[in-house]
DNA sequence: TCATTGATTTCA
DNA sequence: GAAATCAATGAT
């Protein structure tokens, strides 16, 4: 059954209005033998601009985080701890660092086990949500929520690190 | 709690 | 150039 894809508006809000609303919507990924699979969004956290210390934007635009800047649906993907591909959304407007790291989906919690299963890797930084052919998000259910602060930010100092953005599905 | 792991970033 | 850092994970 074929999900209707979320209107190219919705990336384009602040971030903190996407990330729960992404909670119960489906990630699809197409592969190279053209098999589509569907992941139910289970589990997000926000970053938000440069002015927060947890973003990758804190300190200016880079090579890295370049795409950050672009308007929002497009794809952030980088690797940490020299293993892990790490999957994020850019929301907000054009020259606005935001992104939304995908945490958990249905059956499967954690950002880094995600991206082994989704076969994603380098080859998604800059795919565009709305017209890219193997990765795309559904429309989904609208679900119940917990808010906690963010995973692993300590760099970040107090009073980023306590800010509620981390948002999981309540079951 | 600790080793893994290497691209990116920071410091010199 | 060299050194430190890091949106994590799995084993101990």
């Amino acid at each position: 059954m074929m999900g209707n894809k979320v209107d190219s508006g919705f990336f384009l809000m602040d971030v903190l209005e996407v990330a729960p609303r992404l909670l119960g919507k489906i990630i699809t990924i197409r592969d190279d033998e053209d098999i589509v699979k569907r992941y139910r969004i289970s589990e997000v956290e926000a970053y938000r601009g440069e002015e927060d210390k947890a973003c990758h934007a804190s300190k200016g635009r880079t090579e890295r985080n370049d795409v950050m800047y672009l308007e929002g649906g497009h794809v952030y993907v980088y690797l940490i701890y020299g293993m892990y591909w790490m999957l994020n959304i850019v929301t907000g407007k054009t020259g606005n660092p935001q992104a939304v790291l995908i945490r958990g989906v249905e059956g499967y919690g954690g950002p880094g086990k995600l991206t082994r299963i989704m076969n994603i890797d380098r080859s998604f930084y800059g795919e565009d949500l709305n017209t890219s052919k193997r990765i795309w998000i559904e429309e989904g259910e609208k679900l119940k929520y917990v808010q906690t602060p963010r995973i692993n930010i300590d760099y970040a100092g107090e009073f980023w690190k306590n800010k509620p953005w981390r948002y999981i599905v309540t079951t």
